[in-house]
This record gives structure tokens, sequence and C-alpha cells, in this order.
RNA sequence: GCCGAGAUGGUGGAAUUGGUAGACACGUCGGACUUAAAAUCCGAUUGCCUUUAAAAGCAGUGCGGGUUCGAGUCCCGCUCUCGGUACCA
């Protein structure tokens, strides 16, 4: 096919200016442009810290060996035209880019093939910087970062210290330095001590089961399971005790669903983090056990419904299970408890529909009535949730229900249903019966009664819940950072900082030891220390690095320091954050956490990290399925650019619809905005003098370059004033463009560029001026295309479009003399009459009511009323 | 099940606060240029119906109701699709 225009010289060409010209660079505070820099024009009287400034960013990508796909530019190319465009309208703008390059597939390489992780890390960096590069994106690469250099997880590992060395204080609400720390009277001896501020750590070590995943020989996350499989891969995960590095973020449940409430992310994806952190609000009831000195606390929602409670559960690994049960149950109880725990996450959820459990022989005595109520275990009770054990209310919760059917257990209605719905298994709010005191009682009447009793006579209180756990922090791999901790006498201690980098041994073999030990066991002199200690062997995931990127960037060359404080009052904090959902839990929470940390600790000056957040949507393959290898739809961004060009691709990904919109990409549609950028070239370039070109590349492409610069202007462009139309047209397109871009509306300002064009190409007469003006429009789409076309423009070439003032449109030029004014009759479109922008609203009605048109749809009937909308319509009511 | 988002021509989508439904683009059809093709340019393109034609009419934004002078947009009740989540007491 011919090219539409030369674009595969143009586009290195100006990717090779603003290279060398560090066109996009930012500058922190104290920092000076070259005098030359474009910026420094722009900005002549002011210093950098002193322009408004706008940070925005991309969710760095994991430089996979694959490449990128069509996915990964969309969300840059969104940011790159914003960036673009706030550059022109004067704000200074922050739009790094780096590589989240710790991880799972770069390890698995190297098990097999021996490679090291760092040379298979680097070669897939390098590829997807050249493809990131050839997008012609705006980024200042001055301060690219690398999870995995040592430079970075410096302070990926400082910042895990300034977690181990801190606790939350519950009456500040906030994390503080461990020496803050009071320790009550009984507490004395340095030992005691030592033990109760490790267990109040905001990285602390815990023997709890977890998540652990055989197939990637891995321990996972909570957030990393999913309906009992690993999120990568899909491997099934079991359950299974081992020490493990955990991080409080529970203790900031609160402060991460309050804030979400300050900032502009959409409510789906707050919704998310709501759900996730799963916030309930109950009560506390303690149950006496009948015949045994124990009781048990009991979480609930429903405290209300304490009447209806006919038994209770325990989860089969609550803690008094082994003091209840009695002689004749305790076989049974043990087989159950025994079976629970064999179970996979996998069975536990969703392989197991029908309810189980044993009786264990014990009674507990219901606090509200005296009632003895029988205790069973039963594993639809969760042990992590709670207290781990629950009062049954088969009348009023579904699995109750179903549990008391199956086992026959009483159930007894407390709650009278709204008229109409049966109130055995309602679960919504009504009236209190057969309850006592509460009797007559509507639902949050009846749980505020009851909880007042029940504090009153010390057999409960009011309670808050979270679904959220705490976070898994440690893996047993090798591409990781390691945790700047060692081991002595059993105890763990910290690093000095002074310590920092720790960097990880150097291997042969990556894989876990035969005893099972993480891969950095088997570097024996690294793990041993002279002195008798032992360094601890596992190491952080992958969302260590994540977590703080946004930071880094911020004084990516900084050794003293994370990043320069002045910097990061400046900068932060990111005024947009564009990503894909998949990262709506476990990478946003993560960060939010860490970033309150590190607020509490003074070390940064937000509260919050990302301000605005906006999603974009999954692109689909060209049949509309979802891309992958074996469907053999994928598309790959290397191609598209040998055919199309980076400009028509970057339109493309825009123009094909909103942009957190689910959409199939469309060869044919990267041809239609390939079309568009012909249809610029030609409105300012003859096609003549194009033509010549051509001719002579083919004999000679040597000197293509060269005689790029012979091309002539179009003949229709000239220095002429610009006629009332043509500035209507350019205004119009300026406005929409403007307003579109503010709303991230790219397919609609995509579409205004182009009537632009369609209407100028109609034009016999040019005007300099007009055109000029279009390429500023055009410049943050297709910025290779404006900016050569900028160039021949002008009279003062080698100046670049990136810092020109954005255009202002003037509502002057878009008033029209006289208009086509639609005309409705009873709401239904029936003619239309001329009217000028100074026609008044009784002319109008009376230009309507004689029109022609309109006559007949009106005569012989009553008029009821006219309605005139300024700049809209008219529209006669009749009857 | 629950929570969230959505459904508009043959296709992607537009209509920003209730005010001319289908911008822009793809595709298709027709024409110009060409020996021919490609490329480019011009025109048509929601459906139905009447007409030689010009020109009109009717229906129409997933389905059924409602509010309003006027509904793709607001309200009530459904259907389907997508995303999240799931014994969380």
């Amino acid at each position: 096919m011919r090219r539409q225009y030369p674009f595969h010289l143009i586009e290195p060409k100006w990717q090779g200016y603003w290279n060398s010209q560090e066109t996009f660079r930012a500058f922190n505070p104290g920092e000076q442009p070259a005098e030359d820099h474009p910026f420094a024009i722009r900005h002549k009287n002011k210093e950098p810290e002193e322009l408004e400034k706008y940070y925005i960013l991309d969710m760095f990508p994991y430089p996979s060996g694959a490449g990128l796909h069509v996915g990964h530019p969309e969300g840059y190319t969104a940011t790159d035209m914003l960036a673009r465009y706030q550059r022109m309208k004067g704000k200074h703008v922050l739009h790094p880019m780096g590589w989240d390059a710790f991880g799972l597939p770069a390890e698995q390489y190297a098990i097999k093939t021996g490679q090291h992780p760092r040379q298979t890390t680097e070669e897939n960096v390098t590829n997807f910087k050249r493809q990131i590069k050839s997008l012609g994106f705006s980024y200042d690469w001055s301060r690219e970062v690398n999870t995995t250099e040592p430079g970075y997880f410096k302070w990926s590992q400082w910042i895990f210290l300034q977690l181990y060395n801190s606790w939350f204080n519950p009456v500040t609400n906030k994390a503080e330095p461990v020496d803050t720390m009071e320790f009550p009277d009984e507490i004395v001896s340095d030992e005691a001590k030592r033990e109760y501020l490790d267990e109040r750590r905001l990285a602390y070590v815990s023997n709890a089961p977890v998540n652990w995943c055989p197939e990637l020989g891995t321990v996972l996350a909570n957030e990393e399971v999913v309906d009992g499989k690993s999120e990568v891969g899909g491997h099934p995960v079991v359950r299974k005790p081992m020490r493990q590095w955990m991080l409080r973020i529970t203790a900031f449940a609160q402060r991460l669903l309050d804030d979400l409430e300050t900032i502009d992310w959409s409510d789906s994806l707050k919704e998310m983090q709501r759900n996730w952190i799963g916030r309930s609000e109950g009560a506390g009831v303690l149950f006496r056990v009948d015949g045994v000195d124990e009781e048990i606390e009991v979480f609930t929602t429903r405290p209300d419904t304490l009447f209806g409670a006919t038994y209770m559960v325990l989860s089969p690994e609550h803690e008094l299970v082994d003091a209840l049960t009695s002689k004749d149950q305790l076989s049974a109880v043990i087989e159950y408890r025994d079976a629970a725990s064999r179970k996979s996450d996998l069975e536990r959820t969703e392989l197991a529909k029908e309810k189980t459990g044993v009786f264990t022989g014990a009674y507990a005595v219901n606090p509200v009535n005296q009632e003895k109520v029988p205790i069973w275990i039963a594993d639809y009770v969760l042990s992590t949730y709670g207290t781990g054990a629950i009062m049954a209310v088969p009348a009023h919760d579904e699995r109750d229900l179903e549990f008391a059917q199956k086992f026959d257990l009483p159930v007894r209605v407390v709650v009278q249903a709204p008229e109409g719905e049966q109130s055995l298994g309602y679960t919504g709010a009504g009236e209190s019966i057969e309850s006592g005191f509460l009797n007559g009682l509507g639902t949050s009447e009846a749980k505020k009664r009851i909880v007042d009793w029940l504090e009153e006579k010390r057999k409960g209180k009011r309670t808050i819940n979270f679904k959220l756990r705490d976070w898994l922090f440690s893996r047993q791999r090798y591409w990781g950072e390691p945790f700047p901790i060692i081991w002595r006498h059993g105890r763990h201690e910290a690093l000095q900082e002074s310590e920092l980098p720790l960097l990880p041994p150097e291997l042969d073999d990556y894989k876990p030891t035969v005893e099972g030990e993480p891969p950095l066991a088997r570097a024996v002199d690294w793990v041993n220390l002279a002195d008798g200690a032992t360094r601890e062997t596992n190491t952080m995931p992958q969302w260590a690095g994540s977590c703080w990127y946004y930071l880094r960037y911020l004084d990516a060359q900084n050794d003293e320091y994370f990043a320069d404080k002045e910097a990061e009052k400046y900068w932060m904090n990111v005024d947009l954050y564009v990503g894909g959902a998949e990262h709506a839990v476990l990478h946003l929470l993560y960060a939010r956490f860490w970033h309150k940390v590190m607020y509490d600790l003074g070390h940064v000056s937000t509260s919050e990290p990302f301000q605005k957040l906006v999603n974009q949507g999954i692109i689909l393959g060209e049949d509309g399925q979802k891309m992958s290898k074996s469907r053999g739809n994928v598309v790959n961004p290397d191609v598209v650019l040998a055919e199309y060009g980076a400009d028509a691709f970057r339109l493309y990904e825009m123009f094909m619809g909103p942009l957190e919109m689910m959409k199939p990409w469309s060869t044919q549609g990267v041809e239609g905005v390939y079309r568009f950028l012909g249809r610029v070239w030609r409105l300012y370039i003859d096609e003549g003098s194009y033509k010549d070109y051509e001719q002579a590349v083919t004999t000679d492409p040597g000197q293509a370059e060269l005689m790029l610069s012979d091309l002539k202007l179009h003949s229709a462009v000239n220095d002429s004033e610009p006629t009332a139309e043509q500035l209507k047209i350019l205004h119009a397109a300026i406005k929409k463009v403007t307003d579109d871009l503010d709303g991230m509306r790219f397919n609609t300002a995509i579409s205004a560029l182009m009537v632009f064009v369609n209407e100028a190409s109609k034009w016999e007469s040019r005007p300099r001026s007009v055109l000029s003006v279009f390429l500023e429009l055009l410049n943050p789409f297709a910025p290779h295309l404006a900016e050569d076309l900028a160039a021949r423009m002008s009279e003062r070439p080698g100046n670049t479009l990136a810092y020109q003032p954005w255009p202002k449109y003037e509502e002057s030029y878009l008033v029209e003399e006289a208009v086509e004014f639609p005309v409705q009759v009873n709401g239904k479109l029936r003619g239309h009459i001329t009217i000028t922008p100074d026609t008044s609203k009784e002319e109008i009605e009376n230009l309507a009511l004689k029109c022609e048109k309109i006559q007949k749809f009106i005569s012989k009937k009553e008029l009821k009323k006219i309605i005139v909308v300024p700049n809209r319509l008219v529209n006669i009511a009749v009857k």
C-alpha cells in the first residue's frame, strides 16, 4: 500500500530530537533548565517550582518476555496526550516511566535454563523500552526506575525497616516509631518487653496457617488467592502453618476506608476497596459454657436476633474445642477436625456445597434467656473472621438455616417479616417478636437495646469487624528483595540503614533446597554470618517495589534518601493515575497503606498517594474475544507501527471509544485514522512535490531524509486574513478539543479534529494563521506529524510545539449569523425557521406559528402552549 | 446470591445539564480520475412505506409501564451482557 505520508522518517526524526534536547525533562526544586531549553523559553520569569505542577502517572509494566501488547499503550497514550496538553497549558508536568521488574517468570526461566534472572530482566526491559519509545511518549526518561536495581531496592528495604521499627498507636490512630511505645506495668523484664514489642510492630513474624501454593513453591497473600487457586497461573492453594512475615495493614482498615471519601476514583473502584476492607458493625456476645469454666465470644451483626439463637457453631480450629468436647463425641470431633484441616481452600469453598459439622457434646448458655443451646463445630464458620465462633439463628440466616435443616436443629422465628414475605428465612429488617423486652421494636432499635443490655450486664459489647486480614509479606523466591533482617538466638534483628542495600547472593541453582527452604538458603556463605547469626532467607513479594515507585520518580537518583523532601512536597500527590482495573484491590490498597505509614512517620506530605485514578478498559482481539496467544488474536504494536506509524497507532487507540470501556481492536479502524493523518498531510503539503519526492526516493532511497526538506507547502497555504467562516470552524475545533481533553473524552476530541480537516480541505485559500493553530491542537494526539508540519510552516524551524501555549477559543467567532431553528409540534420535529441570534422569543413563536409546514399540523387544533428553548428549539403543544 | 457498570444502524461509537437520535469513523453501494488496479476525490447509507420524480408520512435507542409540551437521558418493574465478590455471621 502506498504510504499516506513519510511517517517512517518523520517519527524517528522527532523522537531523536526530543531525546537529544531533553524536551520533556521535569525540573525539581532548585534545578534550572538550560537557557535555550523550550521550558525556560516558555516560562522566562519563573522558577520551575513556582509553576503549577501536574504529576501524571502510568502503572509501570512488568517487562515480560512477550513484549508489549496493544493493551499496554492504551493507558500510556491517554496519559501522554494529557501530559502534552497540560504542558502546553503551562503546567509543569511530571510524566515518568519505569519497570516493575522483579517477578516470577524470569525466575522460572532461570530454574529451567540457569540464565540469571537479572539477564532475562535486562533483555526484556531493553525490548519494552524500545517499544515504548517508538510510540513517542513524552516521558522524562532521566527519572526511569527499575525495582530490581540496588539503588532502587535499597529504599524498598529501607521502607520495610520503617515498618519493622514502627507500631500502630491506637490512641493517636497513627504509626509511630517503636521507641514511643510505653509498656504496661506488668511488662518488666527485657525479655518480656522485647516480646511485647515484637507483637506490635507493623512488620511482624507470624506462625499462623498461610496460603501455600505447592506448584509455585511459595506462599501467597489472601488477595493473591482467587477461589482457592493462585491468581497467577491458577494453581491449587492449601493452608499450612509456616513462619512468615506479615504487615499490619488491618490497623489502617478504618483510615483506608474513610480516606476513600477524599479521593477522586470511580465509584465501582471505591466499592471494590470497601468490599475488600469489609467493615461490619455488630456486637461481641459472651456465652457461658454449661458445666465448664469457659466463655465463648461470638460476633454477630444481628444481636437483635439473640432470642432466636438455637445453637452455636465454632470453627474446627477454635481454641476451645478441646476443652469442651465431651468424651462420647471426642472421636467424631477429632475426625472431623482432621478432615477439615486436610481440605484445600478450594474444597472448603467452591466444592463444599453441602454443609457439614459435628456436635461437641457441650452446651452454651444464651445470656439473654439462660437457655442451653448445643455447641457444634463446622467448617462453614471461618476461624479467621470475627472470633471464629457464631451464634446460629437459623430462622434469619441462610447458612444457619441450611445447617439446622440438615442436622435437625430447632428453628425459632424472632423477626416478623413485612407483609407478603415469609418470616422463616427472612434476613432483612423487621419487627422483633418472641424476644422478651425487644418485642415490638424495629431491627435497628432492637439492636441498640440489646447491646445496651449486654454491655450493662457485661455479657457483650459493640464491635466492629473487618474482612481485611494482615498482609502476608514474605515469599520463598530468589528474584525479589531480600529482607534486611538477621536471626540470632531465635530472634529477628534489623540490619542498620548503612548496610543497605542488601544484595541477593549469586546462585547456580534457583530451586528451593531439598529441605524445602527458599532458594536463598542455598547460599550458605551469604546466610551464615561470622558471629553465628543467620540471614532471613525469604524475599519480599513483587508488590514491595510497586508500592512506592511513584515516590522514587520524584528523585530517582538520590542516594541519601528515597526522594528529596522539597521535591516530594512540590510534586505529590499524583494528579492522575491511569492503569488496569486488575489492580483495584491488590496494588492500590497496598500502596495506600504504605503511603499512610510513610505519612505518619513524616516521610511524605500527603495522606493519600493518588488523587484521581482512572481505569482503562481492556482491548479485545479483532474477533471480539480476549486477546490470547492460544486464540491467535494478539495484535503486536510493532507490526501496526511499521505499517501505519506511531501517530496513527496513538490516534486509533484513543479513537476506538471511551478510555474506560472494553472494546475490540479493528485493523480497518487503524486505517481510518491513518487516512485522516494523510489528509492532514495533504492539507499542508503540495501534492506535486510529494509525488516528485516519492519518485526520487524509489530511485535513490539513501537520499530520502535529505529530500524530505525539498517538499513544498500546498499552494493554497498563504498569509491571507482568515474569513469569518474559517475562524468559526477553527474556534469550534479549539473549544471542542479543549473541553474534551479536560473531560478525557479523547475519541470525540479526535472527531472534532477530523471535522476541522474535512472542512479545511475544501478551502481554496488556507490562511497560515489558522493552519498553525490547528497543529497546536493536533500536537497532543499526533505529535510527530504536528511537529514536522509546524517546522515547515514556521520561519524558525527547530522549535518544538511541546511548550507552545495552548490556543484559546473566542466565543464571538462561534456565533452564527442566521440559523435553521427546529420547530416541533407535540415534541415531533415538523420544520425549521430561519432566525438570527437577536430574534426575540415572541418573534420565534410568531415565525413558528406562521411557518407553512407547521400550519398543517396545528390548524383545526386547539393551541395549548408554546415552549421556546433558547439555542435549542421551539415546541408547539396542540390538542 | 450480593455489589458495580452497561445494552443506541451492518460495525466501533456520538448526543456534556431532559430539547433536531445516529456526530466522527469503519464497512457497503454508486460516481470521478486511470489502459487497468491501487491510492485519492465526490455522493448515498436506521428501517418501513407511498411516488416517475421532487417531496412527505410512519416506526425506531434491550423489554413492559409511567412522569413531561418534549425521554437514549428521569422514575417503577423486568431481560440479557460484562467486571468484582462470595459460607465474612
